[in-house]
DNA sequence: CTTCAGGTACGACAATGTTCATACCTGGGA
DNA sequence: TCCCAGGTATGAACATTGTCGTACCTGAAG
């Protein structure tokens, strides 16, 4: 587990949203990689995908059909502790800027975000 | 403070390494820019410290002659918990490897590397 | 079987990031 | 005074990254 490649990976906005997500769920959750709502094209979603597996912050399991995403946290937190919870603050501070604005109906929609 | 632009910063090994030697030393410490030993050249480094700088990372100060940089400690813990302590542990582990290959004399003769 | 949604692989492309040479500025010491 | 060490600015070369179109594969539904 490389420093530079993770922080690297999470540079960018998309692949950040991607973990937070994630890292708000439950411990252990698969998530489809199509659920998450990102601005980008399908080729690019998957391009993103491989940078975070390789570095080493998620697994993708294939369904065949479609695949599925699984927070590696424990190698993580023993790795970068603090780090995941740095990611779901981001998300938290983002997603109730957007409730404020619209006075309901924000990114937390999406499943976990109230959960944990 | 933007952890999209802080993560950037940080995932340039150089960069790193500057801000995990000031987040060893003292706090309020101010190090001279020259002290650091990079492997670039002197445009680089200046370039480097300017990217540290706009990521809200550190401060620099001008001696007419030289400058010197300081840790923007309490920023970072408070937008940031716990990076700090990746990077220090990361370069810890850098310089305990260097000081096994050679049985010692390993990256731990710069200053602040023993002192705390 | 045919069609379709979800993914991947590959190549192209623009945008960014990193590195350096060079020229320049500044202050301190010979 | 004249250098020199330390920094910066600029511009160029180069590498990397992010994005997408396209072609292709796979399993499910009709």
């Amino acid at each position: 587990m490389d420093l530079g490649t993770v922080f690297a990976a999470l540079a960018d906005d998309s692949r950040r949203k991607v973990i937070a997500e994630l890292a708000s769920g439950p411990e252990g959750q698969e998530r489809a990689c199509g659920s998450f709502d990102l601005p980008v094209k399908k080729a690019t979603r998957t391009y993103h995908f491989r940078v975070l597996r390789e570095a080493g912050l998620v697994a993708q399991r294939d369904h065949g059909n479609g695949s599925a995403l699984r927070l590696l946290r424990a190698d993580i937190e023993e790795h970068c502790p603090g780090l995941l919870q740095l990611l779901v603050a981001e998300l938290r501070q983002s997603s109730e800027r957007s409730t404020e604005a619209t006075g309901r109906g924000g990114t937390d929609c999406s499943p976990g975000a109230a959960a944990l």
